[in-house]
DNA sequence: TTGCGTCACTTACAAATGTACGGATACATT
DNA sequence: AATGTATCCGTACATTTGTAAGTGACGCAA
């Protein structure tokens, strides 16, 4: 398939916004956007229009205003846009990312259960892949 | 003081590399990204000028070549750099990001068991900054 | 029916980014 | 000394990004 470009950060920020309240006019992202700073209607409009060209978005005409949908999934925009930063920044390697996260970041309580919990599956996981490799 | 303009994706992975091999000339830097991917001389120079225009090193000519050095940690700039990721991709919550890598990458033996011990740490702490808070 | 606000679509434009050419100069080798 | 080789520095230039103004259509309130 033909590539995407990738998302610049600004429209980044618009297609989270998208996943987040599904399906939108321009109108309510802006909305959105506004709580959080100041953003002119136009400037937003062009962000979506980007966004559907470069292929993570489509839109239809609901009467006269346009209404714009994910078409990728967040994960997959995630995935790549973690990826190309973990290479750059630590040459390809997570580890140091998810430690700079725990350490820097606040980290709450609950979150900290979550973590442990994160860590239990991925050991079991761990485990399971270890068996298969056992089989071949 | 200047408001440092952030460093471009590109600027990322030079900066990295001058972290990583220290003080280092263009050609250094050139060789050391070549063994990644094709680059240009004259590109990866333009890149170290602007990342010192930008004031994230600082340069001296040793006779005729001259020797880069970053002026800003690691820390900051990483920080800087994945505090925006993760305003704009996940609206500022870091657990999404730290679950993404956790689940996505593959991550090893070694790795869980420093991840659990980070999360040992974490809780250590959190029981601190507790005990601080009774204080007040 | 005359505005006023809302949309859509077009077009603009400066700044940032990625990529690189070309001239000047100095060093090394023939 | 002449020529090739490595650097520096300035300059260029197409794209992408951020930000928005301008234009025309439509629908509702006065």
């Amino acid at each position: 398939m033909a590539e995407k470009p990738s998302l610049s950060k600004s429209e980044m920020e618009i297609a989270r916004l998208l996943w987040k309240i599904g399906p939108a006019t321009v109108r309510e992202i802006h909305t959105e956007v506004c709580k959080h700073r100041q953003a002119d209607f136009a400037t937003i409009q062009t962000f979506l229009r980007r966004i559907e060209n470069k292929g993570y978005a489509t839109s239809t005409l609901q009467g006269r205003t346009r209404v714009y949908a994910a078409k990728t999934r967040p994960r997959t925009v995630i995935r790549d846009t973690v990826d190309d930063l973990i290479e750059r920044l630590f040459g390809g390697d997570a580890m140091p990312l998810v430690r700079h996260l725990i350490e820097e970041r606040n980290i709450g309580r609950t979150e900290i259960d979550e973590l442990r919990n994160l860590v239990d599956q991925l050991e079991q996981q761990s485990a399971i892949k270890q068996e298969d490799r056992d089989d071949c």
